[in-house]
DNA sequence: CCAAAGCAAGAGCGGTGCTCTTGAATTGGT
DNA sequence: ACCAATTCAAGAGCACCGCTCTTGCTTTGG
């Protein structure tokens, strides 16, 4: 009846917490796919059976992770897009994709987990589809914010592509013009490529620096936005 | 001593062809994380510990599949270079990077195990390196191939980059502009970003026409580079 | 022709996710 | 204050996993 409901209540969301606290940290020690039930429950000095009280089953921790990593990484890109308010749009645009960098190099499991293979068998269920889309909306939001170049605004797109790039704008920003709304679909993923090359290893004896690297290549992306670097002092 | 080394040699490599394609029939169907070497022997009519004679581990086995996953998609690659010879740079790079795709999309759990998360607690021997670098190749090839656009080659690079440029441009194309390497190395990991995000499900609902959106976004790409589309008849 | 090498098979180890049953503890309503 | 309903941890057990080791049988090549 009260807020508190009972000890029983209070001490299921602890439990249930402890669970999700150790599940992260053997999955950054060890991968998603070395998560094991019996290995978290003998941590928490409980019987593996006790854990499905909590969890009805592996694939549901999965899922209960996987949201928190989206969230996780969404969290960070809005902090660096709240951090750099005034900031010039390329300026913040490359902001974001460093403190998505930032997280991913930080949590390489919970990273792998959310943009890398997907776990076979397993199905994203609903919950996931709005923590997953938060990076996407911060970069969405800088280009809406800044005053878009004359060279995207006005750009022609071959005229293969302007059907989907009507459909899209129609779905994601209608106020924007179709040729930045592609623009800024393939600037997402190709942020992830170069996020994922560095932390899955395909960078490894290619390139060194690579912070400077994914800051110049981040830059070379605000770009392609239509997103313009403002003068040197 | 003869080239037929006698039926026990030539049944040797006949299982262990058989084992490494019933693997990728469970590959396909499961996915990495759920290779199991028992069912595969069970499907073999085969018990368990028979594998052993064939594959020391479950990991030698993961990294003979890898690295034929490697060799097809760059023999794909490859092909698509060949069957392009004496079109346009821009074009050529286009292909290659359909060809990429294709594949990808044709073998989605081969793709995602050489370029999803890496297997944890498995590190890739050295065997792999060399037919992982082969689409990587192809690209450097077109674009040394293409008379370079003044534009990058005479680019400036910010004053950050250029030590990191030069450095993978003396290991990977020494006869480049290092504003070149330096834009085909984000490239190329961005070509990855698309192929990814569309192989692993994280464009449903944001594109629809994939195909088309590739074709711009890989032409967009090779602008990048500086291959420059020939003008439209 | 026979010793050496290669091989399949079986048993077994410790681990996994998951289910079902049992008995104890807590709870809320009377 | 008590008691029935609910909630829970624990245990046993199922079928599976990767992997090792030993036991014999078969093929091979000198």
């Amino acid at each position: 009846m009260s807020s508190t409901q009972g000890a029983r209540e209070r001490a299921r969301i602890e439990v249930t917490a402890a669970i999700k606290d150790e599940a992260r940290r053997q999955l950054a020690a060890e991968g998603a796919a070395r998560l094991s039930l019996r290995a978290v429950a003998r941590e928490l000095g409980m019987v593996s059976s006790a854990l499905y009280r909590y969890f009805p089953s592996r694939d549901a921790l999965l899922t209960a992770l996987i949201v928190d990593a989206y969230d996780a990484v969404g969290e960070a890109a809005e902090a660096a897009r709240a951090a750099t308010r005034g900031a010039a749009p390329a300026q913040r645009w490359v902001a974001v994709c460093e403190a998505t960098r930032g997280w991913a190099l930080a949590h390489p499991h919970e990273y792998a987990l959310i943009y890398g293979s997907p776990v076979p068998g397993y199905t994203a269920p609903r919950d996931t589809v709005g923590p997953a889309s938060r990076v996407g909306l911060v970069l969405i939001s800088l280009v809406r914010d800044a005053h878009l170049g004359p060279g995207l605004a006005t750009a022609r797109l071959p005229e293969a592509v302007r059907p989907e790039a009507e459909r899209a704008a129609a779905d994601l920003a209608p106020d924007l013009p179709p040729a930045a709304v592609v623009a800024m679909i393939a600037a997402w993923s190709q942020l992830f490529g170069l996020i994922s090359f560095e932390v899955f290893g395909q960078f490894n004896r290619v390139v060194e620096d690579r912070a400077v690297f994914f800051a110049h290549s981040a830059t070379q992306l605000a770009h392609s936005v239509g997103l313009v670097s403002p003068p040197r002092p």
